[in-house]
DNA sequence: AATCACTCCCAAAGCGCTTTGGATGCCCTA
DNA sequence: TAGGGCATCCAAAGCGCTTTGGGAGTGATT
């Protein structure tokens, strides 16, 4: 059933059934209830298409996930932002459009989504320092958001974040006045944005509290369970054990729990662990009590808002860049516990 | 830039650079070759819409997520799945579309994504015993693959499913071989298919080897950590709790590791476990040697061919409708020993 | 009675492609 | 020299919608 069908059964013209249907004026209450009626019993969808071809506007909105080819890693919080980004785009008609693509060919990526006139706009995931992307996409003149933020770059753009520095501070100040001294960190790839501010937070609060740094404390890597296995397993094993673990996922925390058991030893005990936590819907921490310690932040949580923030900005190209920065919570849970006194 | 702009640089009509651009025979060699240089120049990209409305196809694959609105659980494999089906669709230059639905809306998105004509064809995920699906979309002529299959359909559709009976009969036979006879069963929720066809495979194995079944070590729920540790903490709080645990996840299988350790005891000695292993690119099991012992098949190659099946569908509809079965394979780790010898 | 202001509706153009149904040369054959 | 066959190209229609620019009817105002 197409425009054209129904209003002939409806005996209107196509110009008088699409007002009706749009909301618009010009159209008497008593026809615009006997279109709507006929539509919604006709089963009537308006092609996406066509309305785009001649609207000009794609009613779709573009997520392009970057894959190292090397690892073939699909970062685990992919799942839940999209769901949190999905409900957004149902709630105001949107569709959306996922690419998948290996970070060679990104760019030409976006440049496509553009010119085939595909989407309204886009969403960059995992933000990078210095970012090139950004610039790009001013330049294309391709509306988006940014799930992230990226140093370096100086032109105002939008995004939003969690303020992953003052949450790493956070953790390593609580691991700190807790006693420990010896505090390792488990970060994210040290390319990617979010995890260059995380360490800073880490290093700026060791420094606070004039713990001088040990690099053998600190690893970067991407945030697999057996990434946080080894990397844990690594620093037990130096001569100068630390007692504490601040982890940049809940997948590594995992890891490095696994480790410390394989050790003998006691995590919440023995070592104490801070993770921070995405909140993803199958790595709940504890349901009552929580199992870790940690920062949270709702990653779902996000994609809802960058969505919105996005929906928002289409609506109006007009609007300044809008800036999100979420703050992530210290839930105390039970991987953590004074350090164990020395001697 | 546009056809018509592209065609009034070069002189030529329409008609010719198009013809030109897709191949037809009607252009001679040497005007394609000045066309394709000049679009290659101009960067020209024919605009989807307009390709779409003119063919009548999309060049677009959906894919519909049911997430319950009760646990708002977000599918851990959804990721790399989707990863494997979007290799696909770039080589082939489709387009994915994703739309993230509740249960109770599901069918509505179908009809919606075939009468807006957004997409050529969909992917199923998560089909239920019965899955009334099915029905809708052969009703609806959308072309479609199930990721699984559903129980109690009678029509003949293409799908992909790995053999969940077998795979869970041979984990459960591994275990009885190594004299287990109390051995818990970790599924997931059995409405869904696969579910229940795994509790058909570890009942199968368990009667052939003349096991009597009990059902305080039988648990069904959401694939989560914390189900799995809860699961296993119940099991092993019995007056005769198992020895051995099949569990349906590797995520669960982390949480009844956990269990396991809570209780002072040691995974593969004191409890063995086997798990299904989805081989997520972020839980990887064991860099060498595998923690846990587990049948294993690769989701994200499961999306990478699924996605080709529904393309060769889509290419030729007279076909008869696709089925692969594949087999996961056991793969030994450290966590199963022989029974602790009773007594 | 003529004008005006509304209200409600319509015909037709246009969005950027593909595709049908020719048109135009040009070389060959008879 | 006329006609046929080929190779190359083009004008225009059509895909399903939105939107511009009227047009007809009604009631109120001069």
């Amino acid at each position: 059933m197409n425009l054209k069908q129904l209003s002939q059964t409806l005996g209107l013209s196509q110009t008088t059934v699409s007002r009706a249907l749009n909301g618009y004026p010009e159209v008497s209450e008593a026809t615009r209830k006997r279109v709507a009626l006929a539509a919604e019993k006709a089963n009537y969808r308006p092609s996406t298409r066509a309305k785009g071809l001649a609207t000009g506007r794609a009613l779709a909105i573009g997520h392009v996930i970057p894959m190292s080819t090397k690892h073939e890693m699909v970062n685990p919080i992919f799942g839940d932002f999209i769901a949190g980004a999905g409900e957004a785009y149902s709630r105001h008609g949107f569709e959306m459009i996922l690419s998948i693509v290996d970070d060679s060919s990104e760019e030409a990526v976006y440049q496509g989504l553009k010119s085939r006139g595909s989407v309204d706009g886009v969403v960059v995931h995992g933000p990078r320092m210095n970012d090139s992307r950004i610039a790009l996409l001013d330049d294309l003149d391709l509306p988006f958001v940014v799930h992230g933020r990226a140093s370096g770059v100086t032109t105002s753009y939008s995004w939003l974040d969690v303020n992953n520095r003052r949450a790493f501070q956070r953790a390593t100040d609580f691991l700190c006045d807790l006693g420990h001294r010896r505090i390792g960190l488990i970060n994210g790839l040290e390319t990617m944005d979010f995890a260059h501010r995380r360490r800073h937070g880490y290093v700026e609060s060791l420094q606070n509290h004039g713990i001088e740094l040990d690099p053998t404390l600190m690893t970067t890597g991407e945030m697999t369970e057996g990434y946080g296995y080894l990397s844990t397993l690594a620093m037990l094993s130096s001569s100068q054990p630390p007692t504490a673990i601040v982890s940049a996922s809940m997948i590594s925390a995992l890891g490095a729990r696994r480790a410390i058991e394989d050790r003998g030893l006691v995590m919440g005990r023995d070592v104490s662990i801070v993770t921070h936590d995405d909140m993803l819907s199958y790595l709940q921490n504890g349901t009552d009590v929580p199992v870790f310690t940690s920062t949270r932040s709702s990653v779902r949580e996000a994609g809802r808002l960058l969505a919105e923030m996005l929906i928002t900005r289409l609506a109006d190209p007009t609007l300044p860049p809008l800036q999100t920065l979420l703050e992530a919570e210290l839930t105390v849970g039970q991987s953590t516990s004074p350090a164990p006194s020395a001697g």
